[in-house]
DNA sequence: CTATCTGCAAACCGTTTGCAGCGTT
DNA sequence: AACGCTGCAAACGGTTTGCAGATAG
């Protein structure tokens, strides 16, 4: 789906993002400087999670003197602004994240453990089953966190 | 539900719980010691979650001289045996932790950002429905983490 | 020109490990 | 009496912070 017929579509399509975070950037009073650039384009391309050592590698090849609190600085503000959202999360965990088109709260995700890939899980049911549980419990739900791992179609 | 007509209850089913976990420990080769008899009764009763640090603060008003380094080691086994488990874990995750009966795998929990308190969610539908989401993934799911955080119905 | 952002290095904080002595079995 | 367990303190690794110079707007 990404190679044969959809280079062009795809290279389209990360320009596309590119520009649509960089005017969220720019609208919420964030400089482009040539870190972020950098970062946002990793981000939007990378196709799996990774750590944030693993993308001061990768930066470092596009931008040398790159530092990784530069990375966790832009991380944050990425985060904030819904670029990448955080795997695990919360309370003193971190490490893995990936790309996304919009987002307000991290949705249920699908991850692979030998490739990496990261995939949203997305459609009614599971909306409707999440609403069904906090409907049940007698909480006042504000926040969930639903992450599958396993081995993708092709890894296994 | 706990606290009008079941106190004397709570003291049984802790002190069965106590004892079970112990049998446990001694049946896998480890020694019963204070230090583990004091975190384990601890573990059982403590109603929310906590941290290590929670859990040290506790244990040394029941045993002062005990350290960090007797916490981990000891919830790292607990763990192994299924007295505890993990909030969000894998790969580098830490932290929170609360008590249950018997465990292969983590369960979906509801947790209360308030007061700690710590919930299994459980029954068929959930089940049911985390079964069907994994036959409708291509995945070959091996584990998954569902987590809810909110209210509980006193704290609201 | 100014305020924001960056790189560097030091500080931090939760967790792990090495080791010598202690105590369960 | 022996071995597993513990406390202490040092090491570790990921993340954060302070600061002075660089630069986007």
């Amino acid at each position: 789906m990404t190679n044969q017929t959809g280079q062009a579509h795809s290279d389209q399509r990360i320009a596309h993002l590119v520009n649509h975070w960089s005017s969220t950037l720019r609208a919420h009073g964030y400089r482009l400087t040539p870190p972020r650039q950098v970062l946002l384009t990793i981000v939007v391309t990378h196709p799996g999670s990774f750590s944030s050592v693993e993308l001061l590698g990768i930066a470092q090849t596009h931008y040398p003197k790159l530092g990784l609190a530069t990375i966790y600085r832009t991380l944050e503000t990425f985060e904030q602004l819904g670029v990448v959202p955080r795997l695990h999360d919360t309370q003193g965990c971190h490490h893995y994240m990936a790309c996304r088109e919009a987002a307000t709260h991290a949705p249920p995700l699908l991850h692979c453990h030998s490739c990496g890939r990261l995939e949203y899980l997305e459609g009614a049911s599971l909306q409707a089953f999440i609403d069904y549980l906090i409907a049940q419990s007698d909480y006042q739900i504000d926040q969930y966190w639903l992450q599958l791992s396993g081995l993708c179609r092709e890894c296994q």
